[in-house]
DNA sequence: ACTTGGCACTCGCTGAGCCTGAGTGCCAGC
DNA sequence: GCTGGCACTCAGGCTCAGCGAGTGCCAAGT
């Protein structure tokens, strides 16, 4: 009973399971796949391979399907990332040129995801907390009243309205919020947001007194874009695609649809991504920590311009999914996605 | 066979079916409401409501299910909009009090309404065509790039960049920004965006010919921020209801995912809301242009700041949907959220 | 020690047949 | 025009038998 037989059994069973939806019995696998066995002998390796846990029937005298377990090896000893043909990545980098903003790309992204992998897609957007700083600009609204307008290099724009006690209608005030704009812009200009707010904590220190109380003013609203965490939007396409699974699905999609709502999970989702060797996180049924998408499986990765990596996209669907396109998707778009925000 | 009593028998059998989602018959009708006549004289009633096309059997001996017309009739003369309870009212209010910014009010707004109506609760932006001009600003970015920032007095604020053939770092290019801005927010300062769009049609003939084809960039850029449909955007909530609906839906909630990820629908939707005396809009099954869309009802109105009416919400659900709570809801829903936004 | 063919057994699925009961339509009488 | 009565219809639920895909195990072969 040699090792690697056992574990060809394995893969022709999440390859037939998953294109047929049907648990697979040894009669039908022998049927579709050359393994230079009996029939007898496939039986003997799924019996081992129950008993390792790796598949499961779902009842006496049906076929086998697999366990969280056994898609888990399958992904990460019996598959590799499909290569994309070129003309699928030519199409992909085309539909994302068409992007006119931020919000586009976004938008472009998350749509072509879900419809390439005919799963739900969902992707984070562009984060402050990690993209570096372009420009700092500060708006009077009003004799009292500063309009602060942050932007990062994703093309992202932040503003916020703060009230200060001084009078910014007068020389005086107008000069002071033109120093304060040039040192800010000269301390921060391609930091890291983070970064860019340790540097100017100090910075109410290099005025004189009387206008310390508006430069930390303005400070302390940089830090609460910083850590404003709802300000990490999600966005969703593809939730028609649960349907599509209809009936063999084990689940009802309701729990999901209600895990989808809960923007802060999918966040957390694309948030704790684990390393693996191509960059591209596989998480498998339970291995999920929220109930109602404990029959799921995401497939995420981080994307971002440059060198930098920024935020999370990917997709969900169920566990009987193709895991090795599922993934190549995935990469591509993060991929080209990526150099287009670079821009 | 009085024409009362026969509408008596549709608003009881609309309320029981309603209720119990089971086609209802005459002697359970007799059951559940004091009608004062015989189980035959209903039936005669109701052989008159089918001939009417009101009312239809889903097979032979088995009860009656209101037809879209059905629905329609009960919905103009046979109910009224149940009024809601203080408690309700004050729930409502207090729990949009607590927004922090426009985006938390759209949020919270979408949240309730879908937890109220255990519905899908859609909701457009305020609009930014129908909403009036608090401030417009310019922020040189570079010797040839200008910010155009545009606060609205529904507190959204939108902005784009322009490049220029003017050298604005100089200080003829800082004196011609000054003079455009002071122009620019005296001519729309509280006009609706389409009128100030108008208004500064002809700004550019002010200035001296070098500088027009700045300010022609200028309000080019403004009137761009008005017909951008895309920025029309929308915000749903409670989508895991349609799951609940579960084996009763006659159709599959595939399509009706689908036409809810398309949002131009969904703006459809919402914007071509009928004339009603109560400014609620129903639209029931097939009233409904899309496909896809024939067997659920859509209640909507619109809300917005002060006096001027300036986008839509609404809730989406079977066409078996209990009207009069679903439009009280709706209603309080908008004129509470109205209110927030006026401050 | 592993593989193979054979064989008995299990058990979910399907379809036919039957029954039940809610509901109807119609009619004759009031 | 209302009512009670009556015959009729038909979807849904139930049982039951047959089918067949699939299994587990065993004895024989390599």
């Amino acid at each position: 009973m040699s090792e690697e037989r056992r574990l060809a059994v394995l893969r022709a069973i999440v390859q037939d399971y998953v294109e047929t939806s049907e648990p697979v019995g040894s009669k039908s696998l022998l049927d579709r796949h050359q393994l230079g066995v009996s029939a007898a002998t496939v039986r003997n390796d799924m019996a081992a391979l129950e008993e390792e846990g790796l598949i499961a029937a779902p009842h006496t005298s049906a076929g086998r399907v697999p366990t969280d377990a056994g898609y888990r090896l399958f992904v990460d000893r019996l598959s590799s990332v499909k290569p994309m043909t070129g003309a699928e990545r030519a199409a992909i980098a085309q539909f994302l040129e068409g992007a006119v903003d931020l919000d586009d790309v976004v938008d472009r992204t998350v749509r072509l995801l879900a419809s390439l992998t005919r799963q739900v897609a969902v992707m984070q957007y562009p984060s402050l907390t990690r993209s570096n700083v372009r420009h700092i600009e500060f708006v009077a609204m009003g004799p009292t009243r500063l309009m602060v307008v942050l932007i990062v290099n994703t093309g992202r724009v932040e503003q916020r309205i703060i009230e200060t006690t001084h009078d910014l209608s007068t020389k005086e005030g107008e000069a002071t919020l033109g120093l304060v704009r040039a040192k800010v812009n000269a301390l921060t200009l391609g930091q890291r947001l983070v970064d860019a707010a340790t540097s100017l904590a100090s910075l109410a220190d290099e005025f004189e007194p009387a206008d310390r109380d508006l430069v930390r003013a303005i400070v302390q609203s940089l830090e609460d874009a910083l850590v404003e965490e709802r300000e990490e939007r999600v966005v969703l396409a593809g939730t028609a695609n649960l349907a599509r699974v209809g009936t063999d699905f084990p689940l009802s999609i309701g729990p999901v649809l209600e895990a989808l709502e809960q923007h802060v999970v999918l966040l957390k989702l694309l948030g704790t991504a684990r390393e693996t060797s191509d960059m591209v996180s596989v998480r498998i049924g339970h291995e999920n920590p929220f109930a109602g998408l404990q029959s799921t499986s995401v497939v995420s990765t981080e994307y971002g311009s440059g060198s930098e990596l920024v935020a999370g996209l990917g997709v969900l669907g169920p566990t009987r999914m193709d895991y090795p396109t599922t993934m190549a998707s995935v990469r591509a778009v993060a991929t080209y996605v990526s150099r287009i925000l670079a821009q």
